[in-house]
DNA sequence: TCTCCTCGAGATCT
DNA sequence: CTCGAGGAGA
């Protein structure tokens, strides 16, 4: 480990997070984690709840579960006299924790060393890991100075993978899909469960389908199953039967280059093709037109000239029939005729 | 054809 | 944060 603290431009002092890994694993032991907090935002909120569930053969094993008593001096603001405002209205009804509870909860020094116990060395799992994860290693640093290296796997990046076509993929919509009965509300343990339970289908879904996770990520290398091929314009199809031998594009090869404006590359493309022109992948010697569309998202390029654009100059003073086009004047050309 | 890069769009956590 | 698109260069 190189340096645990960088200077930034903007931010006095950032500290960097050394987690540990974010594996793609489906392991059958492992310790979910969940928390619950004051709010959304890392710098200002705080965790109040810490739930702990500990798999061994795909089988629980043992459970932790402790309120943490938010550090009182960091809270939005004391409202009156008899009693400090931990949490607003909106995470008691979400959660049912209230400022009663909290007042009488132990604080981080107490609970943490029994935490770190708990999960031991275990891989860690959550739905959306990075918001606990993040949480915990800020907190555990501070009071413990502890750091969190756990390796982890993280149920949502797993299941838009798996479930590609879920509506979306939150975790009650998770337990209600793959059908995990949910108890009641937003208490770190009971969410656990319900983690533990929704991993324990996604598993189930993975074997039966016979699914190599891998091939779902990388391995984009052609030999491979899962390999996902780059679109490839010259296998474009004529759609329709709007072909039009006069058109100057007709019988005509055309290449694109930079980001088009007004429609992706793939839909001029296709209207090419339909017109009775032909798509190339890169500039050749066949190449008869070559559209250019904007290169601002590319600070290397930004105002100089694609390689693609380069290639065309040169073919053109070699005498090839090929003439570069505006986005604009291309699209006047495919609505002409 | 393959790997590395940057960018923008879109979710999810309380 | 994660992912896909697209460009560059080997």
């Amino acid at each position: 480990m190189d340096f645990e603290i960088r200077f930034n431009s903007d931010d006095n002092h950032k500290k960097i997070r050394i987690k540990g890994e974010n594996l793609i694993a489906l392991p059958d032991a492992y310790t979910v984690i969940d928390i619950e907090t004051t709010g959304l935002d890392q710098r200002y909120d705080q965790i109040i709840e810490i739930g702990a569930v500990k798999v061994v053969n795909n089988s629980i094993t043992d459970t932790f579960e402790s309120l943490v008593q938010p550090d009182p001096s960091l809270v939005l603001g004391d409202n009156d006299e008899w009693q400090t405002e931990y949490v607003d209205e909106f995470i008691t009804e979400l959660t049912g924790i209230t400022n009663e509870m909290l007042e009488s909860a132990p604080p981080p020094e107490e609970i943490l060393p029994k935490f770190i116990a708990f999960i031991e060395n275990d891989t860690l799992l959550g739905h959306n890991i990075h918001f606990d994860i993040n949480f915990l290693y800020d907190l555990l640093i501070e009071t413990v100075d502890h750091r969190l290296s756990n390796n982890f796997v993280d149920l949502l990046r797993l299941s838009r993978k798996v479930y590609p076509h879920f509506e979306n993929h939150k975790l009650a919509t998770l337990a209600s899909l793959l059908g995990v009965k949910e108890v009641k509300g937003h208490r770190a343990l009971s969410d656990c469960r319900i983690t533990h339970e929704c991993f324990q289908e996604l598993v189930h879904s993975v074997h039966i389908r016979n699914i190599d996770l891998d091939s779902l990520w990388k391995s984009r290398s052609k030999s491979r199953p899962g390999y996902i091929r780059a679109l490839d314009l010259r296998e474009l199809k004529p759609e329709g039967f709007t072909v039009n031998e006069d058109h100057p594009i007709y019988d005509k090869y055309c290449t694109f280059t930079g980001k088009l404006e007004r429609m992706d590359r793939r839909t001029a493309a296709q209207i090419v093709v339909n017109i009775g022109g032909k798509c190339l992948n890169s500039v050749t010697k066949e190449t008869n037109f070559l559209i250019l569309g904007n290169f601002d998202y590319c600070s290397s390029i930004r105002d100089g000239k694609s390689s693609k654009l380069k290639r065309a100059e040169e073919l053109m003073l070699k005498g090839q029939d090929l003439k570069v086009l505006s986005e604009d004047i291309f699209y006047d050309l495919i609505t002409s005729y």
